[in-house]
DNA sequence: GAAAAAAACGAAGTTTAACTTCGTTATGCC
DNA sequence: GGCATAACGAAGTTAAACTTCGTTTTTTTC
């Protein structure tokens, strides 16, 4: 099984949409095209090593934020 | 510049003794050669992202701690 | 302190996942 | 409606991850 890409995309696009930013300004920033943030978002591959440190970067947060989601992603409605 | 892979090849290490294996038992259980381990942990290149998954459920952690490390990795040279 | 095991280290080649490009369709907002 | 944003597909390219083979160094253990 492979979840993980699918959780990390989830996340992204909330940090992202967090950080008051589209995918094409997240895109330009980290130097890859729209259609591969579009991707990643919605988990048909994670990104190299690399860009998620730019990702990281970009968003202003620790890498480790990026993969902050429950084991099993429940545990999601307490408001 | 490129940090990320440095702190994540110690975490990385770290990790694995405290798990109690070697780089080759590691390798042997995710499915990769213990140069690779050993190019990781040395910060060479990092894991791609299915193995990330992996290399997480091997050593029984979430993905998030193995990007636990302080920013500037400093506040280690305590003897 | 020798032998064995574990890991560092290099270089050159292969694989494949990440990424691109181009184009179409679907949503959401003004 | 019209514009921006994003989902979505498929096919091609690129480059980073990974391998292979071999040598050296460090660490463990007896």
């Amino acid at each position: 099984m492979g979840k993980l890409k699918i959780q990390f995309g989830k996340r992204l696009q909330a940090l992202r949409r967090e950080a008051g930013i589209t995918q094409e300004q997240l895109a330009d920033k980290i130097g890859l095209t729209v259609e591969s943030i579009s991707n990643i978002e919605r988990g048909l591959f994670g990104p190299k090593f690399e860009n998620l440190e730019k990702i990281a970067t970009v968003l202003k947060v620790p890498v480790k934020t990026l993969f902050e989601f429950e084991r099993g992603e429940s545990g999601k409605s307490q408001s």
